[in-house]
DNA sequence: TATAGAATGTCCAATTCACGGACTTAAAGG
DNA sequence: CCTTTAAGTCCGTGAATTGGACATTCTATA
């Protein structure tokens, strides 16, 4: 399984098992709904699979006929589904609605929209979103300016190995010294196809350690100027990047300085909307 | 509000209010869990500005007390998410996590991996999933095959006027002649720029609907062929198609009604899924 | 900054609603 | 056809939910 969610944020934001101090605060007067809520996570929990009605009743200490009683009922409603034939349960399609309705809060992309907006309005060029993928990152969204000449150095969906693109860039350069030489020697021989070298990107990562975003040249596109700045989870991993591309003689050194700032700023607030959102 | 959704399937499966004939089969022991399914339903449906408690009372005719024990019940396991300032209630994470979790088996394109990757195989060629999106169709996924030589007409992101791509020119083709017009009519100024005419979008359209698939040369891009087939939702509605471009001289008359039967097998078993999944 | 009005949040006795032991039905295996 | 195993149902009992009444916090206005 390699692209299992169309959803990449899922994999730092993923579904978590109960924290362990839950007793203390004891709620009252909503037994059912935290045992239908449980069942929910079991059945998410073993999704792929689909889970059986005994099995259900094993992992969540409840008696067979409760949470039949219960399934029948999410069923009902669209939470949980049943397969007609093996009687396995499965989340339902209101369970992937509500996650639609759910996720302009929770959704990097969808979070950061305004902001990439904002920035395009502010600047006149092209927005890019990365999220990190492994020893990748991928586009994720683009926002186009309204200054007539663009480059398009990304392309939504574009998988690029990780330090590549100026996006890319300031993800690794926000990770810690071991990562980052962990990632470029493992890309090592991926980089020399986009003409790139695992020993330039590591002097131009330490140059945006010291910056605070990255900044570079197009290295295969001559006259193409990009910032780039990361956005932290709430663990303080880097795990996205917001960037800003644009032909060279747009972006002047003072301009460069105004860019990234601006980058900074959105990235925060990004940052904070996740922090909240958890 | 044009990308609210990274999902474009939810502008053809959306959170639907309870069916009219929900009373008959009176279910029992599930009073509390039904009353907390009606309040996040209640939330969705208000999650752009949030719900107050006394709101959410009045809408769903509960008592204040009985939503705001259940408000906090749900809070506390992440189903929900109060503003600490507004003191508005929203969607919270774990709806979005469980979302997450179901979408493999609602989401068209996690649902078409398995299908796409075998055609992928199957044929060696690369496959695409376009996706319609009102006047235009966006490119949501690829799968390349394994033969060496490499047609890539379309990047995942990519949206263009509905007939201009061969997967796109299959959704408009299934569509009813009205709307064909329609569509050809409003989109008409824009197909200058791919090289096309609204008239001879029309003739093979015509063509495609006799086929049952549809199947050209790139007008831009001299020696592809490409062959596509669309997939139709519940009310029989194309909104999708799959779709395999190769170099012409792979794409004999003979390989082209073989590729069109594959595609039109995994277009089925698609669509089956789609309306189990309902 | 006092005061009214309106909202959220809490408590607990009454009673309804969910619980689960026991039973029935269906499916799989030999 | 019989055995085993799992799904599904029933219903008397008491534990859990309910909701009226009260407390608290916030907002608006003078």
């Amino acid at each position: 399984m390699d692209s299992k969610f169309n959803n990449h944020i899922s994999d730092y934001y993923t579904l978590m098992p109960r924290k362990p101090s839950d007793e203390p605060g004891r709620l009252t007067g909503t037994q059912s709904i935290e045992r239908a809520l449980l069942l929910l996570r079991e059945i998410a929990a073993h999704n792929r699979t689909g889970s059986r009605l005994l099995d259900l009743a094993t992992r969540t200490s409840l008696q067979r006929p409760t949470v039949h009683r219960m399934l029948k009922c999410l069923a009902h409603e669209g939470m949980v589904q049943q397969d007609a034939d093996t009687h396995r349960y499965y989340l339902g399609s209101m369970a992937f609605e509500l996650g639609l309705t759910a996720a302009p809060r929770f959704n990097l992309r969808e979070l950061s929209h305004p902001g990439m907006a904002r920035i395009a309005e502010a600047t006149g060029d092209t927005v890019f979103l990365t999220q990190r993928s492994g020893p990748d990152a991928v586009c994720i969204d683009r926002h186009e300016g309204t200054f007539p000449i663009k480059t398009f150095t990304l392309d939504i969906g574009m998988r690029r190995p990780l330090g590549v693109g100026t996006g890319s860039l300031a993800i690794v350069a926000a990770l810690a010294d071991e990562e980052i030489q962990t990632i470029f020697n493992g890309n090592q021989p991926r980089y020399e196809e986009y003409g790139v070298s695992a020993a330039t990107l590591l002097t131009q990562a330490k140059k945006a350690q010291k910056l605070g975003y990255s900044m570079r040249e197009a290295p295969t596109l001559a006259g193409v100027r990009s910032v780039g700045h990361a956005i932290r989870n709430q663990a303080g991993t880097p795990f996205a990047a917001l960037s800003v591309s644009t032909i060279s003689s747009r972006m002047t050194e003072k301009r460069v300085i105004e860019i990234a700032a601006l980058l900074k700023n959105e990235a925060r607030l990004i940052e904070k909307q996740l922090s909240n959102a958890m």
